[in-house]
DNA sequence: GGACTCTCAAGATC
DNA sequence: CGATCTTGAGAGTC
């Protein structure tokens, strides 16, 4: 720590002959590959269908359900199968649209005819959930059944939300997400475990009770200890395995290794009931056996969330043992079970980067290799930091801070359009035309977050009669997390948040300067490595929105609207914002998203980038570039170390 | 804006 | 199979 060493050379005024060139990855060697070693390229067509957001993405086996067109074999075939994936969910698709409009249940059924299923008979994707992966997980699986769970929640809070009498309505369409995945046995490590859950990560974080269930961290929907009977006999025999301290009970959370847990049980049940005594039995019970059994404990921490107070952030902490109990009195007077755990050494940090982070952000401390406190030099109205905890205080090169992408012309897309609302628009009124210019959806959910991909995202603009605070410009809004520019080791600058993202949630837009002419773009990509280029081809695809057949929702018909979609091009080389600095991955924590909205009488395109899945706070955020279409352009060799590198991107 | 109350929920367990 | 237990999340209130 190099506490208040720093507070200088703001890029905006450093000696450009003296910085070194720094290139947000760097480049090794140009990489050519041959079409037979590329990887699979999807709808080459520049002006869309949308790359990145609509072939379902198969993940796990389809057990030789689409033979013939699993073209990999040996290890690979049990993996994955994006070519046989894209050209059953591209054909069906096409065959759907106008025809089953109105047998929307059928049409799911029928649609998979000839498929078999090992689950429930629900869509074939869910064939993928099987006995074995259910009962013990892995990375991918645990980031499969999150990211599906969250589709599922996201739609269901937009279509509780557009309803107009919210009577006999989903109130929580956590829990009923959380009861879609279950009944359809979308889950994974059901079978109880003592020790670490495979496939999630100590620091990963959820924002409902739900996740952690589904996921197999914590086997209680509510309750905050879960238990493992040891010998076949009653419920006495059980160790605890896993704890959630939520904020319910007056637990002692100060120490970042030490947590005084508080026992369950001797609440008020009613206005009624008192409190009363805790007794041992149960949760309290098998916390006491594994004090003495030494067994290692899950810890999960809830806390506020300090984008929004109102939401509750829990943090999978590592593995913890009890080395106390003890019997004392509550507030309400009535004796309580405290629980010391102490976490065990040699894990990696999480719950402690928050208190640091927390520090930061109060200016009690800083993080070392504090360059800058705001590269933005003001712009955005939310600092960003500069760190190099790497190799001195080495700035990047010299770049224009700007939050705005610029239009060096204006480029009339459709008819501009404003809505009519006079407040905020609300979801599910289709008098709102920006509401009818996204097919009928908002496209956000109340607290922020988008909720599906699609080709296009029409927002309200500056021009619209509604407020300002209207929740449909959400790409309009600015910088709301705290950013960090900063260096790695390997890959030159990077990106990051100090603040947790949740998925959907959107991060920033990519500002920088519009490359007219896209004719001209192979030149261009050869010697700018700052280049955004919509026509890029993503090299995996994914499966980001919701299942409809999970809902028992047909498939929406998407083909006919948003096929003039011209390819955009920006160069954020000398004028751009954070996202000039977010580095590729090809299993990214982020995706982009092209926006729409009119200003001055004329419609612009706008980059928007969108958190893919929960983003723990200082991990790096990294979107997919894909892959140019021109065969002569420049690749560069991937370092991002992800399981399913392809090996190159550009 | 935040602390509080109210309401309606879920799975596990017995 | 249903009652009981254990709180979570969102909305509404002051």
């Amino acid at each position: 720590m190099e506490e208040g060493s720093f507070r200088s050379s703001i890029p905006t005024y450093v000696d450009k002959s003296k910085v070194l060139d720094v290139k947000p990855l760097r480049t090794l060697k140009p990489l050519f590959v041959s079409s037979a070693q590329a990887p699979p390229l999807f709808s080459s067509s520049p002006s869309g269908p949308f790359p990145s957001g609509f072939t379902p993405f198969y993940p796990f086996s389809m057990n030789g359900e689409s033979p013939g067109k699993n073209q990999r074999g040996g290890m690979a075939s049990d993996k994955m199968d994006v070519d046989g994936a894209n050209g059953n969910a591209g054909s069906s698709r096409k065959r759907g649209a106008g025809k089953q409009k109105k047998a929307a249940r059928k049409s799911v059924g029928s649609r998979n005819a000839g498929v078999s299923f090992t689950v429930n008979g629900g869509a074939n994707f869910i064939a993928r959930c099987t006995p074995f992966n259910k009962e013990d997980g892995d990375r991918e699986m645990v980031e499969y059944v999150l990211m599906t769970f969250d589709a599922v929640r996201r739609r269901l809070s937009q279509v509780e939300e557009a309803r107009e009498a919210p009577n006999g309505s989903i109130k929580r369409p956590d829990l009923k997400a959380g009861n879609v995945l279950m009944s359809k046995g979308v889950r994974t490590n059901m079978r109880k475990r003592i020790g670490a859950t495979p496939g999630v990560e100590i620091g990963d974080i959820f924002f409902f009770r739900f996740e952690i269930l589904v996921v197999g961290l914590h086997g209680q929907s509510m309750g905050g200890i879960d238990t493992l009977i040891t010998k076949g006999g009653k419920g006495d025999d059980s160790l605890a395995i896993s704890i959630v301290s939520s904020g319910y009970y007056d637990d002692d959370t100060e120490d970042k290794d030490v947590l005084i847990y508080s026992g369950q049980g001797g609440n008020p049940i009613s206005k009624e009931k008192e409190a009363s005594d805790q007794k041992l039995e149960k949760g309290n019970l098998a916390l006491e056996r594994s004090l003495h059994q030494a067994n290692e404990v899950r810890v999960i921490r809830g806390m506020k969330d300090p984008m929004n107070s109102s939401v509750k952030i829990y943090v999978y902490d590592g593995l913890y043992t009890i080395k106390e109990s003890w019997l004392e009195k509550g507030k309400s007077g009535c004796s309580v079970f405290k629980y010391k755990l102490v976490r065990l050494p040699g894990q990696r940090s999480a719950f402690a980067d928050w208190n640091s982070i927390q520090k930061w952000k109060a200016g009690l401390s800083s993080p070392a290799g504090l360059i800058s406190q705001d590269i933005s030099s003001g712009a955005e109205k939310i600092t960003v930091a500069l760190v190099n905890d790497v190799d001195g205080r080495e700035a990047p090169s010299y770049f224009t801070y700007s939050t705005v992408l610029r239009y060096s012309r204006s480029i009339r897309l459709t008819n501009p359009s404003v809505c009519n609302c006079h407040k905020a628009c609300q979801p599910g009124d289709l008098n709102c035309s920006c509401i009818r210019n996204n097919g009928g959806d908002f496209p956000y959910a109340s607290s922020g977050v988008l909720v599906s991909q699609k080709p296009l995202v029409h927002e309200c603009s500056p021009t619209c009669p509604c407020f300002p605070t209207c929740k449909n410009r959400v790409s309009q809004s600015g910088l709301k997390l705290k950013m960090e520019v900063y260096k790695t080791t390997d890959k030159g600058w990077a990106l990051r948040s100090w603040d947790p993202i949740r998925a959907g949630s959107f991060i920033c837009e990519y500002a920088g300067e519009v490359v007219d002419s896209p004719s001209g773009l192979q030149g261009i990509g050869q010697e700018d490595d700052y280049i955004f280029d919509t026509s890029r081809v993503l090299g995996q695809s994914y499966k980001w929105n919701y299942e409809p057949s999970l809902l028992n929702e047909e498939i929406p018909d998407e083909s006919t609207e948003n096929d003039n979609i011209p390819a955009l091009v920006i160069s954020a080389k000398n004028v751009g914002n954070v996202a000039r600095f977010m580095n590729h991955s090809c299993n990214p924590n982020v995706f982009w998203q092209l926006i729409q909205y009119e200003q001055n009488r004329d419609s612009f395109l706008h980059v928007a980038f969108f958190a893919k899945k929960h983003i723990p706070p200082l991990t790096e955020l990294t979107y997919d570039y894909g892959i140019s279409q021109f065969e002569t352009h420049r690749r560069r060799n991937c370092l991002c170390g992800s399981e399913k590198c392809r090996g190159f991107f550009g």
